[in-house]
DNA sequence: CCTCTATCGTTGAGCTTGTCAAGCATCTAC
DNA sequence: GTAGATGCTTGACAAGCTCAACGATAGAGG
């Protein structure tokens, strides 16, 4: 008789079988938000960049680095292809002359607007759930990170 | 007076919260990911291709390209450095001798299971949930995911 | 048989992201 | 003031990604 490779699989837990839709909304949406930042020549650094840089409130170089959990050197050429586009200025820190302060231009905060849009818009799998399941859903998850 | 901007945004609707919870559940996971991977000296994309070269199923490279979402000409330089790490075998195709099939070594098996078993694992946040709550969380994203 | 075209994978150029080590300017503490 | 710490930039290098071009092979039609 041959031998027949058997996977002794366990079946998934509940957790993880949720885990695992959860991955794969976020993949679908990931996606989907790749196309659209195509569209606006923005990598998903660059848009999370702006995301991170509200107009009332400009970060310094650092915060930023910290914020997209990358080195400053790694920030440096990033905020470069974002001023070189005309989104993003350098200014020099206020109190601190080592620091830059960086600071939307109106172009850059009409398309962090668009970013903000585009990121924020819940996929079309959860638009379509029924209003109770998205409480559902949105309560769950609350409760799951800490809310 | 002096002018105060005001930012009229909308309230959020239940369905962005749910999808803003969802994102940020899926960044925590990846950020834990992030750092098995690296003691696995694996990046994350050479994790996802591990996790697609099942062991009794082996892709060709243009499957592979298609699983990725990338161009195939990218796929030659992951399978390299993946085969020159000894984890995935180039085979010659049987019918067709342009293709190279794509076969896990018994090394490359192993350390699939792990990046499996890494990927699949619930973040803490999920595992912490009450039955009931995971269960629900599974149920409603298996009626938006078309379950 | 032979050519024409399509397909599979690779190569090379060029870009963005990422790390690290080194350096420069500036600030802070002593 | 001098010494060390800090903020950012630079340069070198690797991975990931795309595109255009290429060699090898396959398949179809004359």
């Amino acid at each position: 008789m041959a031998a027949t490779v058997t996977v002794t699989e366990r079946a998934p837990t509940v957790a993880e079988e949720a885990w695992r839709l959860v991955f794969q909304l976020a993949k679908a949406k990931h996606a989907v938000l790749s196309a659209r930042l195509a569209e606006l020549d923005l990598t998903h650094v660059q848009a999370h960049a702006l995301r991170l840089l509200e107009p009332e409130r400009p970060l310094v170089m650092s915060e930023l680095a910290d914020a997209l959990y990358c080195h400053a050197s790694n920030v440096t050429g990033i905020v470069d292809r974002l001023e070189s586009r005309g989104l993003v200025e350098r200014r020099p820190g206020l109190g601190d002359r080592r620091v830059k302060t960086l600071a939307l231009t109106d172009a850059g905060t009409a398309v962090r607007a668009r970013v903000v849009e585009l990121m924020n818009e819940p996929p079309a799998e959860i638009a379509g759930l029924s209003a109770g399941d998205q409480r559902a859903l949105r309560d769950v998850l609350g409760r799951a990170l800490g809310g």
